[in-house]
DNA sequence: GAGTGGTCTAGACCACTCA
DNA sequence: GAGTGGTCTAGACCACTCA
């Protein structure tokens, strides 16, 4: 533990623990000491442990029983839930995203736009098309809505850098963000895009996503082949 | 704050302060007191007020500011991220869930499904094949496949009651889901029992859970009418 | 009955935000 | 500089689990 470095305590451990379960010292299924030693043996308050601990279970690492104690979980969970944008997603995958970015520019919010977004309708927005892909195969259509003065925007940013990246970037804190995913049947405008025939299942994704102050910053469309695409992700209960 | 009662002090609170949100008492956007205020007039220590927001952020419905404060959230969130099975989300929706029971029995496992139970393949499992409706229409296939001796289900049991509820009613702690959500075309078996036509689009959503221990207690893969069905949840960033 | 995590207290000092 | 939440301490008592 480094008491001088900003980054604080609880954090350091829980990394270090982390560290531990990845590298194999601590194996699925292993009883970690219990709290008060653990404490005692890092110089730490109890407390202080725990809120490492807490952060590790929240994430899915450990698990916690009264009476116990705290296990390393015995199976690979594979991913955290986050507030993850596509092209991170990709990127952190290795699959080279690469956006070609159709529109971008301010446009009227219709009436699902505006209640998404809580502006009137009819206010001028930022809309956001671009196209994703892995590589050379096209893999998702993805339609943005933004409030305008929020951020200012490039076709160079939205080329190389995925949204959200810019959004943080621009020093947006996103916090919340309220999803909905559906099948349908592709248009034929999409299956176009997605070089693919009419009709063929698509996986859709709405989102509206909230910031700091709970007010929202972005509203998206996105229609995924899914062929190629599809939406992992990790629940914790709490 | 009752003192003399078995829930903890910190979800008393968390628990008015839901309630006044909900009630419009505090709007959305209004600031919280400070901690120290908000302890003082409950009668409670700082870091049981703290426990209490902190519950409230992690659900969507507060967000809190170094500098600055602790904030209702500006827009409705809908859901905060839970455990839940398509029964319950049903029967909370009001939407009149029923279930038949297709086959309830052991099956030797194949690779995929030994691989996610963590048991070796060929391993009897209890294999459930379910048709889950709203009213009188088709809404999902649900295959689930569970351990041996987690649990002893009869037919009568899951024509009544979700599969999750089954398990919570029998001890089974459940923690953590990797879930992977898709699309793809219904082959004609599929559209058959869903009363649709092949090569309609369908949501599919497998699912791997695991409790208190982290053993996976079950592996489920689901098919559901796109046109009927898609999946809503909350992301909340910690 | 021994051991565990869950809850709770009453402080302290700090980094950050904003006027 | 005033006010906020973030981190941290050093304890306490309790409910729960399991042998």
């Amino acid at each position: 533990m480094d008491r001088s470095s900003p980054v604080p305590l609880y954090y350091q451990l829980a990394r270090q623990l982390e560290a531990a379960v990845q590298a194999g010292e601590l194996a699925p299924g292993t009883r970690l000491e219990n709290e008060l030693e653990l404490a005692e043996r890092c110089g730490l308050s109890r407390p202080t442990v725990r809120q490492a601990i807490q952060h590790l279970v929240d994430r899915g690492l450990l698990v916690r029983k009264r009476g116990v104690g705290t296990q390393v979980v015995l199976s690979e969970i594979r991913r955290p839930i986050e507030l993850t944008s596509l092209h991170d997603d990709l990127a952190a995958a290795g699959k080279d995203p690469r956006t070609e970015v159709l529109e971008l520019g301010p446009a009227p919010a219709d009436d699902l736009v505006a209640k998404e977004l809580g502006v009137p309708p009819g206010t001028e927005v930022t809309r956001i098309r671009r196209t994703r892909y892995t590589g050379d195969e096209p893999l998702a259509l993805l339609t943005n809505y933004l409030p305008r003065d929020l951020i200012d925007l490039g076709v160079d940013d939205l080329t190389r850098h995925g949204l959200y990246e810019l959004l943080r970037g621009s020093g947006v804190n996103l916090r919340v963000a309220n999803q909905s995913i559906g099948a349908r049947a592709a248009t034929s405008a999409e299956a176009r895009r997605l070089d693919e025939r009419r009709g063929v299942p698509v996986l859709t994704m709405t989102r509206t996503a909230f910031d700091d102050k709970g007010g929202a910053v972005e509203y998206g469309c996105h229609v995924y082949r899914a062929d190629r695409y599809s939406y992992s992700l990790t629940l914790v209960e709490r």
